[in-house]
RNA sequence: GGGAGCAUAGCUCAGUUGGUUUAGAGCAUCUGCCUUACAAGCAGAGGGUCCGCGGUUCGAACCCGUGUGCUCCCACCA
């Protein structure tokens, strides 16, 4: 068969997608070996997927198949998040771009719309997971909307409330006067920037109103507010304004006459030291309200525009009034300063508005109780954080310091609050109209509705109130919790992979949940991903246009390639700078391993009996000059190959390494153990070892054996890159039906022989060394030499002589006791090599190169000889770091004879 | 304001409980090669006061203190 020139991964990608899922090879159902469930985190239908998405589903997918290939009955869950509210301003977008308006449309008609988008992303974000490569159980596609997670979803908000964890109550809560809904605290982002600082100046009077001719100073960032202030407020302790004791203020523009009141809250120091306090729009000034039983005056609607409450600029935007307001202040004298202050405004992670403080009423729920053995959890190392320390802290300190939930949302994507309204207004929390009916009438003796319907609360839940129960709701672990094999068996998942980010909106809420109804956590172990951004370190986003389709990458690179890029330069829990130099790279890799192939397909039909000793010997050597004293080498030699045993060797080596370094999440590092691994052992060495000459054949056996190590590297980088591996474990030769990389379990790890692998790290070092002298003395790579080895240790030689001399180009390799004339004098170790070439030799160079290592040894023998001079260093050094040092110091002097020699022999 | 983390080659990062030939990798750079798998390649090379200062120790990239510079999280001073 012809390969192509180069690898070629489109067809490929499909080719095997859709093989292993005809094979069914990624769907899971419950049986004897151990589980390994990974649920993937659902993404938000808001859109596409993006790099982040990229690193995450990549990772899991690497465990997972990893897992999979190792003896576990690997199952990971795909699906997607409805994302309430982000969704919602998504659609609101896109029907105002249609020219239709949310507000003429009913709430069936709306969600009509949400559907059919929740439609189209969905499949273009399964459709993208599936392009990756990712090895999910399709079978098992979960949306959070789907209509056992909506009971789901109900059955925890009524049991909730049954329990007393979920109430209902007026509260100051962030509002969102873009999506006008109610947001919880970790929806708020806080963004530091530089605000103004008014002084006002509000005229004092008596209880009746009469004037004291006399004005109280305060300062304010929101002057739009002060139509709703209903005091001022000064320290007790402050002794300017003892005097005001009883007295009031007029609050500018509207002349409302408001008391002034005393609380040690007031830092005398800061501003005036006179602080306005405005209830309604400020969550200090309403627990001081509360505490002062003031009046509240709530100046804005819902949509942030002013109030009938403010009387003035009734209808004007918030911050249309601010300006309008200064200006008129100003106006009538009651601006005295402006200052630059350096301030926080709170913004709307999804809409971008500016919140407003807002008291309404809203749902909450407990939180403090769950938190305990959420933290336990964690704290007792029940489940792990990687990497390590770094989020322990943070989850630890939300935790202790968590708040209540508010989980209502003024929206209509999402499921709506089980709670039922008769006329009266009164209600009754219960999963559906039904129950609610009864309960009602259970409740309340009579039920007071018109035609016969309870109102339902118009409000939907956050929708973290449905994503924490993902990791059992996917397995119906809540609506069906009876009898269910399933949730027993895959609960609880191995690992959850998730960004930093969402620690606080979902990793810790997860675990609440589980522990709550499962008594159990929901994963073992927790695997941060840090944030992907462009190579400036940007963020991505759409603004800048720094974030790439993925899709067009992978058409671009292939889905392997993607894969390599993303995971090449991504430690754990550090951000990623991305940078499509390092897809090239995983492009660039794809071909290496297509042309090893080629290799390998060449040799193929060149095989030799196995029988022929001679080629089987001989095969490292290229076409060695019958040189008597490499003859005698040959012979004495037994039949085994040197590059064979040491690849063994290194293959088993590097899988012990990677084998620990997946129990440490270190994929990263995995990745690129491996690809040096394959590029750098496997290539540029190994295979070089056993090319056999120009058209020679090679020997049966050791062929095979290379197939056999192929088969393996493929096996160990199908986790990383599943599509070409498995492409190449197919065409390297016959497979019977079924025997596919994707579910091939790994053989045990065999020891590797310390010996030889001391002894091929010996051999690249001479080749490199003899390489980089014939470089330096401009020996052309064509151009064949003598080789000379001085050595007293001649065993150490027998091994590998072959290969050296074929990697040197040598002709012949001779050892000797002395310094043959004209040739370049090569150091390595303590023995010496000596090239001998038709080029005339620059004995300056080579004088200079020897003095320099000279030098370099002599000034590292110093230090070691310092070193064991210090008579405190032998007393208290641990024992074995003398004797090491005293064999630096002999290994030192040896080089340092052999170079002394070489100096003196030019 | 509180807390956490980071600082090692031009860039991105490794560096296991302090001692392993006076610091490693990938990318980038430079030199030489179109060598019958691969120029998206091969063979080599150069490049570092391990952020500054002080301390502990026989010995510090690693431990402690301090300064500087970044990053992140949390927080109700107008």
């Amino acid at each position: 068969m012809e390969l192509s020139k180069n690898y070629e991964p489109q067809a490929t990608e499909i080719k095997w997608n859709l093989h292993w899922r005809n094979e069914g090879y990624f769907t899971s159902t419950p049986d004897e070996r151990p589980a390994y469930t990974v649920v993937i985190p659902p993404p938000n239908v808001t859109g596409v997927l993006h790099m982040g998405h990229t690193l995450n589903e990549t990772v899991q997918d690497i465990l997972v198949r990893k897992a999979r290939m190792s003896g576990f009955n690997a199952c990971w869950v795909p699906g997607s998040d409805h994302a309430s509210i982000a969704t919602e301003s998504k659609v609101v977008q896109m029907l105002k771009e249609k020219g239709i308006d949310k507000n003429t449309l009913t709430r069936e008609e709306f969600l009509k719309y949400a559907f059919e988008w929740k439609e189209k992303y969905g499949g273009i974000i399964y459709n993208q997971i599936d392009r990756l490569g990712c090895s999910v159980d399709w079978s098992r596609v979960t949306f959070t909307m789907d209509d056992h997670y909506y009971k789901a979803v109900m059955k925890v908000f009524v049991d909730f409330y049954n329990k007393g964890l979920i109430y209902r109550g007026a509260r100051m809560i962030n509002w969102d006067p873009a999506a006008k809904t109610a947001l919880s605290d970790e929806e708020v982002e806080f963004k530091d920037l530089q605000g103004t600082l008014y002084y006002l100046s509000y005229k004092l009077v008596e209880e009746n109103g009469n004037d004291l001719g006399e004005t109280i100073s305060i300062a304010t960032q929101r002057p739009e507010t002060i139509m709703g202030d209903t005091a001022i407020c000064v320290n007790p302790n402050d002794e300017r304004f003892a005097h005001l004791k009883g007295k009031y203020a007029l609050v500018p523009l509207i002349d409302r006459k408001i008391p002034i009141i005393f609380d040690d809250y007031v830092d005398t120091t800061f501003g005036t030291g006179a602080l306005k306090v405005t209830p309604a729009h400020d969550i200090n000034d309403y627990n001081l309200g509360l505490k002062h039983t003031l009046e509240v005056v709530d100046t804005l609607n819902e949509d942030g525009t002013l109030s009938e409450a403010a009387q003035i600029y009734v209808g004007e935007d918030r911050f249309v009034a601010r300006k309008k307001i200064i200006a008129e202040l100003q106006k009538k004298g009651f601006l005295t300063k402006t200052e630059e202050y350096q301030t926080r405004l709170g913004y709307s992670q999804r809409s971008g508005a500016v919140v407003e403080p807002r008291i309404s009423t809203q749902w909450f729920v407990k939180m403090k109780e769950m938190a305990e053995p959420a933290l336990k959890a964690v704290i007792d190392g029940e489940i792990k954080i990687h990497p390590g320390e770094k989020f322990l802290a943070t989850y630890k300190y939300w935790l202790e310091n968590v708040k209540d939930w508010c989980i209502s949302r003024q929206l209509w994507w999402g499921q709506q609050i089980p709670a039922w309204y008769d006329d009266k207004g009164n209600m009754v929390v219960a999963e559906n109209e039904y129950d609610a009916l009864q309960q009602m009438q259970n409740t309340f003796g009579t039920i007071s509705v018109h035609g016969g319907k309870l109102v339902q609360d118009e409000d939907v839940l956050d929708t973290w109130f449905s994503s924490w129960l993902w990791p059992m709701e996917v397995f119906k672990g809540i609506s069906e919790p009876g009898n269910n094999t399933e949730i027993d068996y895959y609960y609880p998942g191995a690992v959850l992979v998730t960004g930093q980010d969402i620690i606080f909106f979902w990793v810790a809420r997860m675990i609440m949940a589980g522990m709550h109804y499962k008594d159990q956590k929901p994963f073992s172990n927790v695997y941060f991903t840090g944030m992907v951004r462009d190579k400036q370190g940007r963020k991505m986003s759409k603004s800048l246009g720094n974030s790439p389709d993925l899709l067009d990458l992978i058409d671009k690179y292939g889905a392997d390639a993607v894969r390599f890029g993303i995971m090449i330069s991504s430690p754990a829990g550090n951000d990623l700078l991305f940078d499509e130099a390092s897809l090239e790279q995983g492009r660039n890799f794809n071909n290496k391993l297509w042309n090893a192939l080629k290799l390998l397909k060449m040799w193929e039909g060149r095989q030799a009996p196995t029988t022929d000793e001679r080629i089987a010997v001989q095969q490292p050597v290229r076409d060695l000059h019958a040189d008597l004293d490499v003859i005698a080498a040959t012979e004495s030699s037994e039949t085994r190959n040197f590059a064979i045993e040491w690849f063994e060797s290194r293959l088993n080596s590097v899988r012990a390494e990677m084998e620990t370094m997946y129990g440490q999440f270190k994929l990263s590092e995995g990745l690129k153990t491996l690809y040096s691994l394959i590029w750098d052992d496997f290539c540029s060495w190994y295979l070089e070892w056993i090319k056999p000459g120009f058209e020679q054949p090679i020997d049966a056996d050791i062929y095979q054996k290379t197939v056999g190590f192929f088969e393996e590297l493929m096996q160990m980088l199908h986790p990383y890159m599943p599509f070409i591996s498995e492409e190449i474990y197919h065409l390297l030769k016959e497979r019977t039906l079924d025997d596919d990389l994707a579910i091939k379990q790994f053989a045990p790890i065999q020891p590797t022989k310390k010996q030889i692998l001391a002894e091929g790290d010996l051999l690249k070092k001479v080749i490199s060394a003899l390489r980089d002298a014939r470089n330096k003395n401009q020996v052309k790579p064509k151009e064949t030499i003598k080789l000379y080895i001085q050595t007293n240790d001649r065993d150490d030689y027998s091994d590998i002589e072959l290969i050296l001399a074929k990697q040197v180009n040598a002709d012949s390799i001779i050892y000797t006791t002395s310094t043959p004339a004209n040739t370049i004098v090569v150091a390595v170790e303590k023995d010496k090599f000596y090239i001998e070439s038709e080029k005339e030799i620059d004995a300056v160079a080579v004088k200079d190169e020897l003095e320099k290592d000279l030098k370099h040894q002599q000034q590292f023998l110093e230090s070691v000889i310092k070193k064991l001079s210090n008579e405190r260093f032998v007393a208290n050094a641990r024992t074995g770091v003398v004797d090491l040092e005293k064999k630096k110091q002999a290994d030192a002097l040896a080089r340092i004879k052999v170079l002394e020699e070489s100096l003196s022999n030019l």
